[in-house]
DNA sequence: TGACTCATGTAAGCGGTTACATGATTTG
DNA sequence: CAAATCATGTAACCGCTTACATGAGTCA
């Protein structure tokens, strides 16, 4: 019952390999992680940002790119200003750490450029936990199923709502993340439309038990 | 025009702190990664098998959780062992290493249904590169979008077609994993629906553009 | 015979998180 | 006056990837 043949299995093919490789990692120094570009990219539209400033606009990214810690964002524009990407204007303060303004340079701009327009583009990265349970059902009980996924179609709404909240508070200039504010919308819309198919399903397994 | 004002920004929040941590920490040793809960899952399913076996078994989960690499996976095993939650069988081979095959203890079970059961579930991580390069779309252009966001569907619907596939030849006693290949199909589907919705929304700016 | 599958492993390094530390400024 | 915000930083650690290495069996 709770045991799988092999028949639905291949052999193992090692994909993704090349894909994931930065074609373009030829013509620069050396490629750098997405992060760093998303950081420049913040940056084309922000003008002078402090770390600190810059996180609370990366965190309008989260809904759909993960906003990276704190401590990982200052390292970030660190080397992204070793690296003459971005200009750092330092403002000494007395008795603590310098305070830092960033600015994208013009090599920054070409590097962001080159990658949004030549990079390899790989497919997006999805660890979805709650599908994850889900997946080992037999495992567990259909109540604490039914918790579990109901306990995420309200994040997922939370979600959805924040998100439209967020896009009737952005500037119309920004067209390009109003397009990717809809498609979080919908995104969430499906997210808790499969939730509900799914508590359905487990209603119906409920009831075959129940006749047989 | 490229320039964001902060008005829209609210405070730094740092949200999603004790959330991440497990909540049942305290009446076990110490927690686990996800990974080794999918292995152990995993292994709940398929009775003893060798670590190149289940990374295949593992393969079939990329479409809502990533897949580990080989060397990941065969270092989860050998720590699931050390802690006693998978039984490790050696053969012997000669001039070449030991073949291990791994089944999952009692307290394997034990462990895994326990995270199951009382496990705080975190929001689903999603890093999707290609929302990540349309919101960024006033530094490239719509050609370039568009072929980013065309390749992204074919992609998309590449992997619906294999996640219905695997379905047709799962067998239909693993509801819970057709559930959620249920699950699957409807998200690619929403994504190629919302790449369609960007696509018209650039036709809808090029015209604007037009007109004007 | 050569390509592919089966099967396991090591070493280096990176991206990222967690936790901690500090202190001025603003706000209720 | 206390709490939250602003603002930067360090150290330890971990999960995971990449790249490499080995070798037997199988099949065209």
């Amino acid at each position: 019952m709770a045991h799988c043949s092999s028949e639905a299995l291949g052999p193992l093919v090692e994909r993704h390999k090349e894909e994931t490789a930065d074609v373009a990692d030829d013509r620069r120094e050396s490629a750098l992680p997405s992060t760093a570009y998303a950081v420049l990219g913040l940056l084309t539209m922000t003008g002078e940002v402090t770390g600190y400033e810059l996180r609370k606009w990366a965190m309008n990214m989260r809904y759909f790119y993960w906003s990276p810690a704190q401590s990982q964002l200052y390292l970030e524009l660190r080397r992204l200003r070793d690296r003459a990407l971005v200009y750092e204007r330092t403002e000494a303060q007395p008795g603590r750490p310098d305070k830092r303004y960033y600015t994208i340079t013009d090599t920054g701009r070409r590097v962001f450029r080159d990658w949004l327009d030549h990079s390899e583009v790989g497919p997006p990265l999805l660890k979805h936990s709650v599908a994850l349970r889900l997946f080992f059902g037999h495992q567990t009980s259909h109540s604490r199923l039914r918790e579990v996924l109901t306990q995420y179609a309200e994040w997922a709404r939370r979600q959805q709502q924040e998100l439209s909240a967020l896009k009737g508070d952005m500037l119309p200039a920004l067209r390009y993340s109003s397009i990717v504010a809809d498609w979080g919308v919908g995104y969430f819309a499906a997210e808790i439309n499969a939730v509900e198919s799914a508590l359905a399903s487990l209603d119906a397994m409920d009831s075959e038990v129940g006749e047989s």
